[in-house]
Parts: C-alpha cells; structure tokens; sequence
DNA sequence: CCATAAAGTTTGAGTCGTCAAACTTTAGTT
DNA sequence: AACTAAAGTTTGACGACTCAAACTTTATGG
C-alpha cells in the first residue's frame, strides 16, 4: 500500500503532467505543489521510480507508469466523492472542501467508498465539476473549453472550476458561477484580455483572461 | 496538534486506564493495543510525558494529564461519530466499522465532524452503546451492568458492548444482542459460568461468563 | 526471604520523510 | 560560443517511529 506521502506525490504529478504541454511533471513545480524543497522532491521521485511508479530520466520530467497512473486515479476518485458528499450531504462550503478531502482521501476503504459512491448516487462530477473517475479507473477529462475561448453573444453553460484555490473559488462562487449555471456573453474586450458574462437570472460579471481560462464551459 | 500515532496511543492509554482496576494503564498492554513492541510503547511513553499529555512514573503505570484526556475524549468523540455514520448512514457492517473509524478519525477536521454530527441528529452513544463525549468533553460512562451480574428472571435491556472485536461483534450480532433490545435472562448456572437470555421476539443464547461481562445490560 | 517470571527500560540500528546548502546540468540570452 | 539563470541533484543532518535483543526492576509464591 501507498503511504499517505506517496499517494499526494502520485496524485500531484498525475494533475501536473494533465496541465503541462510536454506532458511531463517539472520537479520545482511538484515541490511547490506538495510543500516540500525541490531537494526533497528529487530523493522521493527516485523512490518512486525504485518502486516502478514513475519513470524520471534524469534532469528530465517525470510521467507516471501504468502502475503510478492507477494510483493517481484511485486517489481522484476517493478525493472527488468525499468532496461531492462534504457538498451536498453536508452542506460545506465549495471553496473548503479541497483541503479537507486532501487528508480524507487517504482513510477510505475500498468498500465504504462503494457505499459512499452509492448513497451519493454515483455521481460523474465532483462539485467543481471535475469528473470522477470510475472504480476501474477512466476518466473523462476536458468536457469544455475555457471561458475565454468563446464569442460575445455565446450563450455558454459552465462545466468546471480547474482551480482548487480558496480564494478564487470564492471570488467564482460569490459571481454565481458554478458548473451547471448558464450565462451569455456578453463582451469579449478588443485586446481579449477580460470577459463580461451576463449569468443567467443573475448579476454581470467581468473576469479576467487568466480567470476566465480557467472556467471551463460549453455551449448550451 | 499531536500526530496520528500519538492520537492512537492517547486514546488507548484512556480505554487502558477505564478497564484497569487501578486506573493505569502498562507499557505491555499499551504495546499489545497499539501493535508495537513494549520498547517501542517505553519510549514513546517518554516522549508523551515530555509533553505532558501523560505521567510515567519510572517502572510504574501510565496515566493521562488533563491535556491527554482532553485529547483522548476528542478522538473518542471522532471515532464514534464516524461509526455511527457509517452503520446508521452508509449501512456498513457493526463488526467492521471500528477498523476503518479507526483511521478517518484522524482526518476529521472540527467543523467538518460538527456538520457530520449535526446530520446524524447529535447521536449520543454509537453503534456499540459506548457514549459519544461531548464537544466539550465530558462522557457519561457505566450506562449498565455486566449481563453476568443479573439474576434468572430478570428483564434486561442491552445497553453496551464493551469489545471491538470483529468476531465477537458477529458473534454477539448473530444473537441479535444489540444495543436497545431487550431480553429476559431464562437461566443462570449454579457455577455462574454461564447465562442463558431469551431475546424478545427472538431466540434464545448461551453466553459464557467472559462473553456475558463484556456486554453490558440495565433493567427495563 | 529469595528465586524467578513478568513487566519495564535501554541500546543500537533502520526506514521514511524532511531541510539547507552546495553542487551540476540545461536552456536561453547575448 | 560564452554567460547566466533556472532547473535539477547531491550531501549531510535531523526528527518521528519502529524493531530486536540485552538489560534492570518489581512482584510473588514457595
Ligand atoms: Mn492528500
Ligand atoms: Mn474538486
Ligand atoms: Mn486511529
Ligand atoms: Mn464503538
């Protein structure tokens, strides 16, 4: 079994080679993302790798193995129901959630995530809206595109949150931005660099372009 | 905040205490709970009593600090509110539940328990009939009396069942002794070795004299 | 009251996860 | 091509937790 350590290591490098063009983690970053000195994340990777989890060629990135990639998801599964059921069973904040689930995503047990899986209703999305992955580890992933892609006069539907930041996630939450609400758009600014939706039964809001990329959503 | 392993071995130096006659727990019974060697149970007996959590004197017992009990009724209210959750709400087991609380009640931050508790309509004994501390820490303790100490014909109410173990929990389970069923004691042996219940609207048990002590019973 | 077993302690060593600081490699300027 | 900043690695050290095995103290029952 995976130490709590190890998992957040796998579970990170899955989530930095998923943002990164090259597809390869970079060791400052997933120092930076764990907490810990690029030292300390350099010895844990050739842990990692001594055990067949990633591959890192050295001063190179890491990618993960099938072996790793399984772990990854195992560990983004039990994250994203437990944020699911701290949401609408217990009616916690959005924007809590996150960390909250960082330290119980490691305490489930094969089976009782089954039967939280269940009582929630097998949900497909986490309340950020990013997909769960099933039991036997898929995932759908970019059901979207970003909020900054689209048109004036876009009638958009948002998908997902790709930010775990409580800060942002309040400043979304308090523009009525949540996967599943609609909006129009309703000015793209000449130099592309803010967006103004206007949200549906709702308030206009004005986000920035690096806000507003990290909002995905579809047309209606 | 004190680490997992110290939570674990606070909270078994509390249960420890409770049964001992003297009110102090050993190093050899401490290791055995916590499943280390009695060295290891030694030294870190030291290190609590570095912090003052616990009092140690040289070749003697173990007892807990106001600062230790305050941290082992905070772990004892965790992980009997998690196993109310998961028999009441997630319909897992009685017997398996005490290995998994066992871990979630780490992982439980205090606001996060008060809206599990909350949900749960502030339950005030688990699963097994042992007492959920309050938040502020207080318990009510001895709810009943050990089955083996009622007379024959007397009309019983289960109240507690003082053991963890998952074979005597299906065993006990299997006989339909739960908490509030209610059950008239047929026999009692000449010896005292043994007692036999008819359970209302059910059948009837033979508990050896070690069984019926860990179940504890008041009358209707 | 003493021998012995049980309880408790000490010692030396190992793993895991971490840091600070020195060092090496890579990649992007000029 | 040479310089430099950023990225990555190495080294030495430490704290938390653990074990096995040798050792000491305590209890007790003959
Ligand atoms: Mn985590
Ligand atoms: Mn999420
Ligand atoms: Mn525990
Ligand atoms: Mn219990």
């Amino acid at each position: 079994m995976a130490s709590e350590t190890v998992e957040n290591y796998i579970k990170a490098i899955y989530v930095l080679c998923r943002e990164s063009p090259s597809g390869e983690a970079g060791v400052v970053r997933l120092a930076q993302e764990v907490g810990v000195t690029k030292g300390t994340a350099t010895s844990m990777i050739k842990r990692l790798a001594k055990s067949k989890l990633v591959k890192a060629p050295r001063y190179s990135g890491v990618t993960l193995t099938a072996m790793g990639k399984k772990i990854a998801l195992d560990v983004l599964r039990r994250h994203r129901i437990i944020e699911t059921f701290l949401v609408s069973t217990l009616n916690l904040d959005w924007a809590d959630v996150h960390e909250e689930a960082e330290r119980l995503e490691h305490a489930l047990s094969p089976r009782t995530l089954d039967r939280l899986d269940e009582f929630l209703g097998r949900p497909s999305t986490d309340p950020h809206g990013d997909p769960i992955p099933s039991a036997s580890g898929k995932v759908l992933e970019l059901r979207g595109k970003a909020l900054s892609a689209f048109a004036r006069g876009a009638k958009v539907e948002i998908v997902q949150i790709m930010d775990q930041d409580r800060a942002f996630l309040k400043f979304v939450a308090q523009s009525g931005l949540k996967p599943r609400v609609r909006a129009l758009v309703q000015d793209v600014s000449a130099q592309g660099d803010s967006i103004t939706l206007r949200v549906t039964r709702g308030k206009s809001v004005t986000l920035s372009r690096s806000a507003a990329s990290k909002i995905l959503a579809r047309l209606q």
